[in-house]
DNA sequence: TACATTACTAACCAATCAGTCAGTAATAGC
DNA sequence: GCTATTACTGACTGATTGGTTAGTAATGTA
């Protein structure tokens, strides 16, 4: 006889109608966050949500009152909750900026990227368009804040004399392409790449930061390297 | 009287149930491309292709027996339809291995990336994994043929003496994560981006091309820059 | 033990949409 | 004009799924 069935062997009735309304919420998010990173928001089910939570479908909707709002709570518990102490730690920043700029990618790597939460963005990538309430939703949560963070970073290194008075917006969206290539190699493009290499997350970005912090510093070239398109500022 | 009503004007029956077997097919496969490309797969229904190629829902199953194979007609009509010619193409091609690289790049953004055709790369990045028939019909038609095409380059290059014996795949995957990330910012994180911002294709894939040959060549840098990961092969 | 509260369930509703088919009308052959 | 053929239509079916709600059972209080 198995130990964990020692005490309610014969009828086998696992505890059903457990009311536990403190914890529902938490296991609701932690299943909704895998299904919607799993299958997109589209396809995924609320009915299976409930399933892999452990309760039925009406308790989800006792939660949270739709689908979308069910969404919304996912990526704030898992993305922009965390933009108020980012913001806090970049406050007191002490060091350069382009090590700012490292630690920037690198802490968005270990507390987004790698986790499940990286997901979501794909799912913003790929569906945005399907559902533009949630892009919406979206676009002022997430990328607004994100793109302000970085955004500093930039203006400091110049307002410090450490970087050249490029174009701000046109180096962010290079730092932000970087990221959305890490995030489709992990995510989605797994199809084209062959049997299942995948790249080095930690080696990708350390190399990133380099190159930008490189093209962004006062000493290296005259001519405006990093002034052009992201295709010339983010890349090369 | 408006010019165009000049000749049917009472009635205002606009020719109903015209016979044009010979039209339809291409007709819906032009609706078809349209709507996959503006809304995706799964939120594209069948009724809307009829009704934007003017006839009715029945008439599309008459022609294409599901919606997975009007779609894969699409692919076949836009996409891998075209790989016998380009193939051909490169079997004669006269020059350098570099020449051939920026060639194919160029030419796949004239005859695919620039057109409506990149926004199923798009739909397949998106979608891929909620339709798995669909990823490897994909897979087989357009993504083996396509990283063929671009290795046989790579491999051209090798045996020429003109490139380093680098990892064939490495390079190629570089190659592919470019025109990923161009047909993205093309199709999908204009979400990402502030106001309409977009970058220049023709600028980026110039600068791309000339960054991976010089990256291949043998005379550069003796150490391999070229033979790690993706992220230090591809985008450095 | 009796009662009140409420977390939870499960059956239900309504809308959506891929795919079907009986019937209609445009054309071709005579 | 008459008949046969067939391209085409549109109402229908069945499956799916977001959201609702009447009812059930676990818990607290006395």
């Amino acid at each position: 006889m198995p130990l964990s069935q020692i005490c309610c062997e014969p009828g086998a009735t696992p505890p059903k109608r457990a009311r536990r309304k403190e914890a529902r919420p938490g296991e609701l998010l932690v299943a909704a966050l895998d299904l919607f990173v799993e299958k997109g928001f589209a396809a995924t089910r609320m009915e299976e949500v409930a399933e892999r939570a452990g309760v039925s479908k009406g308790t989800v909707f006792l939660y949270f009152p739709s689908k979308e709002d069910l969404f919304k709570a996912v990526v704030r518990h898992n993305i922009s909750g965390q933009f108020p102490q980012w913001n806090a730690e970049f406050e007191s920043f002490q060091g350069s900026s382009a090590d700012m700029l490292r630690y920037c990618m690198q802490t968005w790597w270990d507390r987004v990227g790698a986790t499940k939460a990286s997901g979501i963005s794909k799912l913003m990538i790929s569906e945005g368009r399907n559902f533009p309430e949630i892009a919406a939703f979206y676009q002022l949560e997430v990328v607004t804040p994100g793109h302000k963070l970085i955004q500093r970073v930039m203006q400091r290194g110049i307002d410090q004399g450490e970087f050249r008075a490029i174009d701000v917006d046109q180096a962010v969206y290079g730092v932000i392409a970087s990221m959305v290539f890490l995030i489709l190699s992990k995510h989605s493009i797994g199809m084209c790449l062959k049997d299942d290499m995948t790249l080095d997350p930690q080696a990708y970005i350390a190399c990133q930061a380099a190159i930008f912090a490189r093209g962004l510093s006062l000493g290296t070239s005259p001519e405006a390297q990093f002034a052009g398109t992201p295709s010339q500022g983010g890349l090369q």
